[in-house]
DNA sequence: ATCACTTTAGAAAACGTTTACGTTACTTAA
DNA sequence: TTAAGTAACGTAAACGTTTTCTAAAGTGAT
């Protein structure tokens, strides 16, 4: 077995008291008694257990992380911040896949509570009054990190997905382009759905472009596979289109893959600009031009935000994070 | 505070034990009593705490994983396959980035046994003397996935990487082409570096093809950046090379990129074959014809395999995992 | 030498469970 | 009825820490 502290204790001759005080470099004991314990702990390679002293300080040191789909470029981006932050600051972190339609999620809400995490950080998915209230009764500081709560009051980090589209779309005008595309994603999605639509609605209202249905064309999901056939159906309900606002960097790529089949060149024939700047954004030939959610400092960020709170007790502001257009090579200026 | 054991039994008035007894579903109480003590349960909404047991059980149901690095398509796959079967089984997953480097290793290492996790799950990095010693002094079931260790003994479970980068090229051999370069990743590296291009070189004089020092460029690593003018340089060593094998498929990808910029187009005048299968793989123009390593059912198996040695207290058998060529469009048959 | 502090140190309770052991009450067979 | 066996439950120890409380020993100052 492990050794424990009564075993250094014993050894250095001490009572545990002290042992456990020398470990947690409180005071009360004197230079060569410290240095008898430490001897003790090195000889018999004693390491405390964190689950003892769980138990005792009703702190785990551990923050559990809810993902739609942890294997998503997107949220590993997400992860590696948070990880970061959390391990730099004492914490592990445990990560929960909670499917798509966040059928596990309540499952996971109550593992997370019986293993007693110390604060959860929600991805990317809607809060219902379910989830929001086990939530509650936990106790536990929680932080959103690219999604928000429209109905409860939980602290989040993401960008302003409206004023993002806008600024996408605003650049292609700049290019030059009048008429212009977009592959939404799912438009009943409330958080990354309908805001971006509406940010491409105001972008070509504030430039005198007038909105036209068949300019739009969503998708059950942002996913590459969701993007098949997307950019034909488009082109079909509007020919004369010269560039298009894809709802995300999967969805752009899977429409620049469709221009390719058909024939179309990317940018000389059409402009196509991203969301979310994905590793694949840069990897895609052309390499993509999109406006960039800065993932990973959102990761990082959430997880400060968290365990802020953790040791103030308090509250704290959500963060609007800003976000910017990456240009590569897929939006050509015309005229 | 949460209500405890102690609380419920109030309630229920009966005696810790028997509350206990009745979570655990072993026997010595009455069905009414049993019905008493679940209404207190529900009333009170208790949850069990799990680090309280962990302390008596020595258990905590959870596995800790290592990864260079967390957000990479490649770790993201096997994570989600880990997760998956761990948590089915009742166990959550702490990860833990450790740094392509490895520098972090060792603190993690210390950190999952504070956290007295119940087995270690290893990704991609060679074990050192070091970690093989601290693993050991763990005493708790070890696997590796996605790599091996040829000085260990410790069960592993991967594709066989010599075998599999056999045959691709063997493949593209089949395919018609005699000029194949190899862009190969760290040769160094002595699980996905060297046998993968000891396979190469087999496949070449097993078809009767002579080996060029000049048909092969190594990279320093396996990513997007490490591949980009690798393409270039490997195409002033060998001007005449029709197909190229690349160690994985970032680096593919890397120099279907150049290519591109090269005004080489894939696969009419150049055949490229990956090897990993990432998402990325679908998502290239045209889509990457490449050597599928099941990183998804790898991530899997070796939760399995872990979960196994924990139950049974047995060690297993490493498992070779089968690979396959996804055949999509960056290969031309030639004569 | 005495007094008043301060420092060093130990004993024991507490955290929330599981479980070995003991006790009582209930069956069943004779 | 009684003896023996079993089912239903309770008591208390244990897991490995932290922390409160208390006691002993040092340290100056008088």
């Amino acid at each position: 077995m492990n050794p424990t502290i009564k075993d250094v204790a014993k050894k250095a001759n001490v009572s545990i008291a002290t042992v456990s005080r020398i470990l947690n470099e409180q005071k009360g004991y004197s230079a060569k008694t410290k240095e008898r314990v430490l001897e003790a702990i090195k000889e018999l390679g004693y390491q405390p257990n964190a689950v003892a002293r769980g138990l005792i300080n009703k702190r785990t040191q551990t923050i559990g992380i809810l993902f739609p789909d942890v294997s998503s470029m997107f949220s590993s981006n997400i992860l590696k911040g948070i990880e970061e932050v959390a391990h730099n600051r004492g914490h592990s972190i445990v990560v929960c896949h909670t499917g798509e339609s966040g059928n596990r999620m309540m499952k996971y809400l109550q593992l997370l509570n019986e293993k007693r995490v110390d604060g959860i950080i929600f991805t990317s998915a809607v809060i219902t009054e379910e989830y929001y209230k086990t939530l509650k009764e936990m106790k536990i500081p929680v932080v959103l990190v690219a999604t928000q709560s429209y109905r409860f009051p939980l602290p989040y980090v993401k960008v302003d997905d409206k004023h993002a589209a806008y600024s996408a779309v605003s650049y292609l005008i700049e290019k030059g382009h009048r008429e212009i595309g977009m592959i939404s994603g799912d438009m009943a999605d409330e958080i990354a759905g309908r805001p971006r639509v509406e940010g491409y609605k105001q972008a070509l209202e504030d430039h005198g472009i007038s909105f036209d249905e068949k300019k739009i064309v969503s998708t059950p999901g942002f996913s590459f596979e969701n993007g098949s056939g997307m950019l034909p159906k488009l082109l079909k309900q509007k020919k004369d289109i010269t560039a298009v606002f894809a709802a995300s960097d999967e969805l752009a790529v899977s429409a620049m893959s469709d221009a390719f089949e058909m024939g179309i060149h990317v940018p000389e024939e059409l402009s196509i600009i991203g969301y979310d700047n994905l590793k694949i954004a840069e990897m895609a030939i052309p390499p993509l031009t999109t406006l960039a959610q800065p993932l990973y400092e959102m990761g990082k960020l959430s997880a400060e935000l968290l365990l802020d709170m953790l040791v103030t007790g308090n509250t704290v502001e959500s963060r609007i994070i800003p976000h910017h257009i990456i240009e590569r090579k897929t939006v050509k200026k015309v005229n």
